[in-house]
This record gives C-alpha cells, sequence and structure tokens, in this order.
DNA sequence: TTTGGTGCAAAATTTTTGCACCGCG
DNA sequence: CGCGGTGCAAAAATTTTGCACCAAA
C-alpha cells in the first residue's frame, strides 16, 4: 500500500479509530482513494483501486466497509440516477457538503462550491427551523441541481 | 381502472400525452398512484399498486414508463441510501421542488416544504449563477437534509 | 490470544432485455 | 392496420450473507 498519509496526522484516521476497534488496511484505502481523488467513485471504481494499493480486497469488504464509513459520516453516499451508489468523501464530519449538476441525460456530474456564504446562511436558517420542528437532528444535507449538460444541449 | 382523472382535465395527461404517442392503462395508473398519494413509492410498491387498478401489469412496464416519466418531468427519482429508487410526483415539470429530511438510521423519510419564499429567493440566485458558469439547463433541484429521527435519537 | 475483520463463493435483490403478442391511435 | 407498448420469462447487474480463516490490538 502506498502513499499512505501517516496516520498520526491525518484526522480522517483518528475519527475512524474513534468509531471502530480496528483501522485496517482496507478501510484505510478506501478512505485514501476517495480522499485523494476526491470525486464520487461506485463500489466497482473503488474496489479496483483498492485492488492496487492492496492485494486481494474481497469487493464484499469494500460494501462493508462503505457502509461502515457512510454511517460514521466520513463518506456520503448518493445515487445519481442509474441505480449505481457512489460514494464520495465528506469534508467534515457531521457537516459535509457536497453539491452537483446531474445531466439527466448522460448522467454525467458536475460538482461545484460557488457561493458558499449565501448557501451557508440559507441552509442554517434552515436547519434551526426544520431541526426543531421535526425534533430531526440534522447532520449534513446535499443540493443538487438536474438538468442539461452542454454537450446534451447541443446533441439534442 | 377506478377513480382515474379526466383526462382532458389533468395537466399530467396533457403533459405525457405530448411527449409520448400513447397513453396506455399502466402509464395512467403511475402517474394516479404518485399523484393521488403524494408519497415517495418504490417500484415494488407502485407495482403493487398497479395490479390493483390494472390487472396483469408487468414489472417491466412499470421501470419502462417510470423511466420515460422521469425523462418527461413529471415523476422524480431518487435514493434514500437502502439502493431501491423510489419515485414521487414532481409538482410542476422543469420546477420539481422536493425536500427530504431522511434518517441515516432507519431510512425514514420526512417530507417538509417550508420556508417556500426564502428558498425560492435562495434557489433562484444559485440557479442563475450556475446556469451561466457551467452552460447547464438546470430543470429542477432537490434538497435534502440526512440525519437522525426523533425516534432513532431516542433509541440511540 | 481474542475476536473483529476479511476473502471467497453463493444467494438475494433489483433492474434490464428479448420476443411474441396486444391494442391505441 | 401499423407500430408503439406490454407481459412474461430469462438474464444481467448490484448488493448481501455465511463461513472458515486471518490479523490488529
Amino acid at each position: 500500500m502506498t502513499n499512505l498519509p501517516n496516520k498520526e496526522i491525518s484526522w480522517h484516521y483518528n475519527i475512524l479509530s474513534k468509531y471502530c476497534s480496528r483501522v485496517t488496511k482496507s478501510r484505510g484505502a478506501i478512505l485514501d482513494i476517495l480522499n485523494n481523488t476526491g470525486k464520487h467513485l461506485n463500489v466497482e471504481q473503488i474496489h479496483r483501486e483498492a485492488l492496487k494499493m492492496s492485494s486481494n480486497v474481497g469487493l464484499s469488504t469494500i460494501y462493508r466497509n462503505l457502509e461502515l464509513l457512510v454511517r460514521i459520516g466520513l463518506v456520503l453516499k448518493f445515487d445519481v440516477g442509474d441505480n449505481k451508489a457512489r460514494y464520495e468523501i465528506a469534508e467534515r464530519p457531521n457537516e459535509g457538503h457536497h453539491h452537483h449538476l446531474i445531466c439527466k441525460r448522460c448522467n454525467s456530474l458536475i460538482d461545484y462550491s460557488d457561493s458558499i456564504d449565501d448557501e451557508k446562511d440559507f441552509i442554517s436558517r434552515r436547519k434551526k427551523r426544520l431541526s426543531s420542528k421535526y425534533n430531526f437532528k440534522i447532520e449534513n444535507y446535499s443540493i443538487d441541481f438536474f438538468g442539461l449538460c452542454y454537450k446534451c444541449r447541443k446533441n439534442k
């Protein structure tokens, strides 16, 4: 397993070790893959990458650990519309923000992080209102826009 | 098939007929099921309901028509996190708004429609910015909050 | 050493596809 | 009547599970 960030420094690992009894190779690998690419990968892609780092990682291990990482809050799970779960690293536990432009035609995905302050204000108002109204502990959120990407607009 | 809304009145049907060559029983059934319950149902639930209305509807027909309805914009598709696609009626084509509080523990889902004006302002600013920046035609959006519902907070 | 974690293979679930037939327009 | 739409069954794809073995603490 190459280029592993120092476990002492990375707070991802600190969080992980807090929530599970063993910080194993495959868990570190998944975390690093998602952290380093910064992209939304599906299970197959994550598995393929993990095989490069740690030999003989089983697909089921990927599934099991992704579930763990999502539960902990280190990783976010979502679906673009093609019925394949996608995963991406959450910026910070319990405060993840991820935003997408999703093309309904080709399922492509654009990340954006824009007008953050405006958004933060809106979200904090909304959070306050909703959590008291529904007695719901909000840990993170997502704002996704759906439509047609540039290419699909042209080819329509 | 009982309690079918008059096809001449319902704008859902008008839209549907504009986009496909045949307004069939099963398409009407799916539309009515989603419209009348107003809930987010998975394919199995929709199929079960459709069987009550129109006998011998195949599961594959449900899948095929849901795909059509999503493409048209009459229906929205999403995933709570349990890897089962859910569907709900879109308020209006190209302007759908649907908002959820999703429990990460039990996958339960609360709908909300709250602070609509505040949201509309925020969204329209965001839309304007994003569509010009990325040359992306935004048709609809979703805002979802994830966390713990009341029950799961208690039982934790 | 202990027991949580893993790989493998098999099973379950969800979704897609092929094809002959049906029925909407 | 023609062809888009359908039901059925079979296939594909994705995810989950059982179990013996491995390895982190």
